[in-house]
RNA sequence: AGGGGUAUAGCCAAGUCGGUAAGGCACCAGAUUUUGAUUCUGGCAUUUCGUAGGUUCGAGUCCUGCUACCCCUGCCA
């Protein structure tokens, strides 16, 4: 249900404050999540879309999905669909408010004549590179556009014919009036309109002009009655112009959103960042947007990773300043614990060897009742076949065993889980010397369920009855990158493991063939595993694993 | 003539007015266990909060000086 304590931040600070200090009417929170159409969503974005979800409900506030689409350049309707799929499925509801900043292109016009009437604004000729010689440097001031003071009126009319299209694209620009020589490059005459003939994926060509994202944002916050404009720390010098914006503007002066800045996501052994993961899928190097491997929110969603599983995972690493690295480690934590009780427990061996238990009946086959997952009896049992010959898994079994090796060994009795206790009596070998057969006993007395207690047995391992074995394609991955310190976000490419994806046939109990895509399981002793959407068929499942299970199993000398 | 930020354990992270370092992940013990899983119990910053000083009865919190790292010179967002 719901966590009793919410952890505060310095976000929800700076809200009590506001609201400590009567700054909005009704002490009223509005936030929103304001995505670019250019890519897909990826973890980084699910903490903030939640972050600012979350922050909305718990003030009782409203949330507004908004699609940044400024730059027609770079943004499609697929980005659109993509989105609105994967917030959808992480549970976040924005009920009838999502908007698009193209929308507001008409009034963002209007306002920038404001500007120019205002004498805050100016036409400039300049080409980029004369642009970037006039910027100055870090330590050097600026110079002034030799365009900077065209009377107001020319500056409306070369508005007006750069908005009319009547102008080529790049040959001029609109610029806000602040001052060269600020420290703040930011703030040294920054471009807020540029000249674009694009296909606008919404306004089509309705447009010459495009607003620049500094000068839109705040317009789109403002227009929306946002109050808490959360966004990433790179954004921390665009403030100033953030406020310049709305405080150049009539409309704006009461109540103006305030931005505040949080740190992005990172993720050890994996890359998190739109242009790193366009890379990766534009190079083939995965199987697209939605590849298992990947980050995004398709790509854990395909995994088997639940909508439950990031939001608690969100919740736990917190919102701070601090450039940080989360331990994939704990993202993993969270889907397994999700898993937990809704995923049934089935049995599949990955590495088969084959076992003929030589004193269990020819033909018989039994079925036994067994629990779908213990831990949640409500589940109900199921039925699983057992016969003479099974199969175990390889690793379960050592002719030379180490100290407190439990599973099966020359002499050694384990339980078959579901089922008898069994002792192996030989070890059969091809002529390379290979185990091919296993030959144990069974004890009818042991039979699960039975009540058995006489004697225990250290080990419990799975099981596949041979004649009902069913072959299942696994894909298991391996992380994408190691944890190394030298990868950079420069160098990751470089260091991508080339064995992140390992296709494996396993043999699997019958229970496990009806599974549909997304359909999750855990194969006991091995993992959660989740119906690949993509490469399942009816009847014959492809499973990704999403994690294996925790072992505290080391061998020992 | 540079500016803006950030430093609390292996990794995240809380720490209102200065009052004696939450929580999670990871890890390590032990108990339970028909998954070496889960669950449970205990451990895990007191030559301690980047560092050196200062103020104070008392400093992670206040002051001063250093250091390290991140961001900024798109007509991208």
């Amino acid at each position: 249900m719901e966590s009793t304590e919410k952890n505060s931040n310095f976000i929800t600070n700076a809200i009590d404050q506001d609201i400590k200090n009567k700054v909005y009417t009704d002490d009223r929170v509005h936030t929103r999540f304001p995505p670019e159409p250019n890519g897909y969503l990826h973890i980084g974005h699910a903490k903030a879309s939640l972050l600012n979800f979350r922050i909305a409900k718990q003030y009782n506030g409203k949330f507004n999905l908004r699609f940044d689409d400024t730059n027609p350049t770079k943004e499609d309707t697929e980005y659109i669909d993509s989105i609105i799929e994967d917030l959808s499925w992480l549970g976040i509801d924005w009920e009838d408010r999502l908007f698009y900043a193209s929308s507001y292109f008409e009034k963002m016009a209007t306002y920038a004549i404001e500007l120019i009437n205002k004498g805050l604004a100016f036409v400039d000729d300049s080409t980029a590179e004369e642009m970037r010689t006039q910027r100055g440097s870090l330590t050097e001031a600026g110079t002034e556009s030799p365009f900077r003071n065209r009377s107001i009126e020319e500056n409306l009319q070369l508005f007006e014919k750069m908005k009319a299209g009547r102008l080529p694209e790049g040959s001029r620009v609109l610029r806000a009036k602040i001052d060269m020589k600020s420290p703040n490059m930011n703030l040294r005459d920054p471009a807020i309109y540029r000249i674009l003939h694009t296909k606008h994926h919404s306004t089509e060509d309705d447009w010459f002009i495009y607003p620049m994202y500094d000068y839109a944002h705040p317009i789109e916050d403002a227009l929306e009655g946002i109050t808490h404009s959360l966004c990433t720390l790179e954004f921390e010098d665009h403030r100033p112009f953030y406020e310049w914006v709305l405080n150049n503007l009539d409309d704006f002066k009461s109540e103006p959103p305030r931005q505040i800045e949080f740190a992005k996501l990172n993720l050890t052994k994996t890359i998190v960042g739109k242009r790193y993961l366009k890379q990766l899928v534009d190079e083939k190097i995965v199987d697209g947007w939605d590849d298992p491997r990947l980050s995004t929110i398709s790509g854990l969603r395909r995994r088997g990773y639940t909508p439950e599983a990031i939001q608690a995972f969100c919740e736990a690493i917190g919102v701070a300043k601090t450039n940080s690295t989360v331990d994939i480690a704990m993202l993993e934590h969270f889907i397994r614990d999700d898993l937990k009780l809704k995923a049934p427990r089935l049995m599949a061996v990955m590495d088969p060897l084959l076992v003929t238990i030589t004193n269990y009946p020819e033909d018989e086959v039994e079925w036994l009742s067994v629990p779908l997952n213990q831990e949640n009896p409500e589940m109900g049992d199921y039925q699983t076949p057992f016969s003479r010959q099974i199969y175990v898994e390889r690793s379960d079994f050592m002719e030379n065993p180490p100290k407190k090796y439990y599973r099966l060994y020359p002499g050694n009795e384990v339980r078959l889980r579901g089922g008898y206790f069994v002792t192996c009596t030989d070890v059969i070998k091809d002529s390379d010397g290979n185990i091919t057969e296993l030959l144990c006993t069974y004890d009818p007395a042991t039979k699960s369920g039975s009540g058995f207690t006489e004697r225990k047995v250290k080990g419990t391992i799975h099981w596949v009855s041979k004649s009902h074995a069913k072959a299942v394609e696994i894909h298991e991955y391996d992380y994408l990158l190691d944890d190394a310190e030298s990868i950079s976000k420069e160098t990751f490419l470089s260091a991508i493991n080339p064995n992140s994806l390992k296709v494996i046939k396993a043999l699997a109990e019958p229970a496990v063939l009806s599974a549909k895509a997304f359909e999750k399981f855990q194969f006991i002793r091995n993992g959660y595993f989740s119906a690949d959407p993509k490469y399942s068929q009816p009847e014959a499942p492809v499973f990704n694993q999403i994690v294996p299970l925790k072992s505290s199993w080391k061998p020992q000398n």
